[in-house]
DNA sequence: CGTCTTTGACCGGCGC
DNA sequence: GCGCCGGTCAAAGACG
């Protein structure tokens, strides 16, 4: 009933904001024809032709010279009439390619996020942001708008019940967290929380891995983000879901920031280049799932014992800061290479190491392994620019922001902690963050920027960094860090050393 | 009455 | 050892 109810009021918000959405674009095309329609009668010089009427209205003028006058005065005026047909036929078909182009984005935006994108993003804004007894039950002001009061039902295809609501230190947001309640023992956890830097950027954080069948429209969405992700790191675009991975980010684009441990999905809904139009509050989603492991043996003995092939030269190499070399030349990402395997141990530890990452790792190897060396040079252009194009895009910026701060320490007060090391004091949170994947920034310094402390920009910096590192500069880091699923420093693909660990 | 959210308390990890 | 902090628990309340 609750669950009809929650349906149709979804139902609604996605009828109204195709209301406004239609609306507004119905606006644009009155707009667009206002201006073809006034643009003929209102802009002219047709019509800037007083003498013609005038003339034409005072016949008393009666010499040959003024009928010569008026003929040269329609000649003319027809001669601009005849420009003014040729613009406004011109803004025509301006106006009907413009008409194509949003029809396609609007075909793409029902096919991509029919149900969730939206709706998503509204849900977690209030369910992290504004208190929801408030909004639920009070109708507080925070949220007077015209989002209508659901359950904390992520529609992301999964249920989701609310366990706790902490304010972490540095970010003014409270953190609530949430559990999968599709089946009751299912692990998977999720942390929402908003950005200090930018609240309308919404973080989510996936821990676990359902140990049940997902629903349709869940499975749909992680196919569909993880096909974005797979498309944005390996530059594939194929469409595959990733094997066992069965966590649930909202429809858009993921940026993996995955090590060997933890596949981060960046998400990012909108303004992206590779996202399509979705309402505005940016969501990251941090996806620490991966497939049930029961081993308690690090990960790096799963990896290296299950996925040989991460080892190859072919794999992402996050493996630090030496060579420094960050190379998409053929669809990976090599982040360094020689950098002992500093912290692996460390990586076993982690309590959600155990179980994570396989699935995002399987996948990603699929999706790479096999191919790389056909990675073409077009492919590599479109990576890089790709990339770019997406460290270029503020939004993303934003949202790596509070990403960062998510991963690292909240606020962005943490970034340069420990793991940053040479750029001075951060905060402790790290290592308590470190659960969450403070490994990934345990990268050397050189090849990490540091983030500058607290305030606005903590990664901003980093992404003006990394922008320009992506075109020129070796050894840096780009948007993914260490964390990509297969290699990280730890794995150290071309240390030898390095895959003792894996071994053992 | 069942379900869900809220929120203070508790626990464990980490740094000093 | 102590304090801080994040994550979780569980009782209480609200809602349908």
């Amino acid at each position: 009933m609750e669950a009809a109810k929650e349906r149709s009021s979804h139902g609604g918000e996605v009828s109204e904001e195709k209301r406004n959405e239609s609306s507004a674009h119905e606006e644009g095309c009155k707009e667009e024809n206002t201006v073809i329609k006034v643009k003929p009668s209102s802009s002219s010089s047709s019509f800037h032709v007083p003498p013609m009427g005038g003339s034409l209205k005072e016949p008393d003028s009666t010499s040959s010279t003024s009928r010569k006058e008026q003929d040269d005065q329609l000649q003319s005026a027809r001669a601009e009439m005849g420009e003014m047909r040729e613009e406004n036929q011109r803004l025509k078909k301006f106006l009907d390619r413009m008409m194509k182009d949003y029809q396609t984005l609007e075909m793409k935006f029902q096919n991509q996020s029919p149900v969730n994108s939206s709706e998503e993003v509204k849900e977690e804004a209030r369910e992290t942001w504004a208190p929801s007894k408030a909004l639920k039950r009070s109708g507080d002001d925070e949220a007077p708008q015209q989002n209508p009061v659901k359950k904390a039902r992520m529609n992301d295809g999964c249920q989701w019940r609310k366990y706790g609501q902490k304010i972490a230190k540095g970010n003014p947001c409270p953190r609530a967290y949430y559990r999968c309640t599709v089946a009751p023992s299912c692990p998977v956890r999720r942390q929402v929380q908003r950005c200090a830097q930018d609240m309308t950027i919404l973080i989510t954080t996936y821990e676990g891995t359902h140990n049940h069948p997902l629903p349709m429209s869940a499975t749909a969405m992680a196919s569909t983000t993880s096909a974005a992700a797979s498309m944005l790191l390996s530059g594939s675009s194929s469409s595959s879901q990733l094997p066992g991975h069965n966590s649930l980010a909202t429809s858009g684009l993921n940026y993996y920031l995955s090590d060997d441990i933890k596949s981060k999905q960046f998400y990012l809904p909108n303004n992206s280049p590779f996202s399509s139009s979705v309402p505005s509050c940016p969501t990251i989603t941090l996806d620490l799932t991966s497939a049930p492991s029961s081993s308690s043996s690090t990960h790096f003995n799963r990896l290296s014992s299950n996925y040989p092939p991460r080892y190859s030269s072919t794999s992402l190499n996050f493996s630090s800061s030496e060579s420094n070399a960050v190379s998409w030349a053929n669809g990976f990402l090599s982040y360094g290479s020689t950098q002992p395997s500093y912290n692996r141990n460390q990586i076993g530890n982690l309590p959600i190491g155990s179980q994570i990452e396989n699935s995002i790792y399987q996948s990603y190897m699929q999706k790479t392994n096999p191919t790389p060396p056909q990675h073409s040079q077009q492919e590599n252009s479109a990576i890089a620019a790709a990339t770019k194009a997406i460290t270029a895009d503020p939004s993303f910026q934003s949202a790596l922001v509070a990403a960062l701060s998510s991963i690292m320490g909240t606020g962005g007060t943490a970034a340069s902690g420990g793991a940053l090391g040479n750029h001075g004091g951060g905060d402790n949170n790290f290592g308590q963050k470190s659960r969450w994947g403070s490994e990934l920034f345990q990268a050397p310094s050189t090849t990490f920027p540091a983030s500058p402390p607290k305030g606005n920009g903590c990664a901003s910096n980093f992404l003006n960094e990394t922008q320009s590192m992506t075109n020129s500069q070796p050894g840096s880091l780009m948007f993914l860090p260490p964390s990509l699923p297969l290699s990280t420093s730890k794995s150290a693909s071309a240390s030898p050393s390095d895959n003792r660990d894996h071994t053992n």
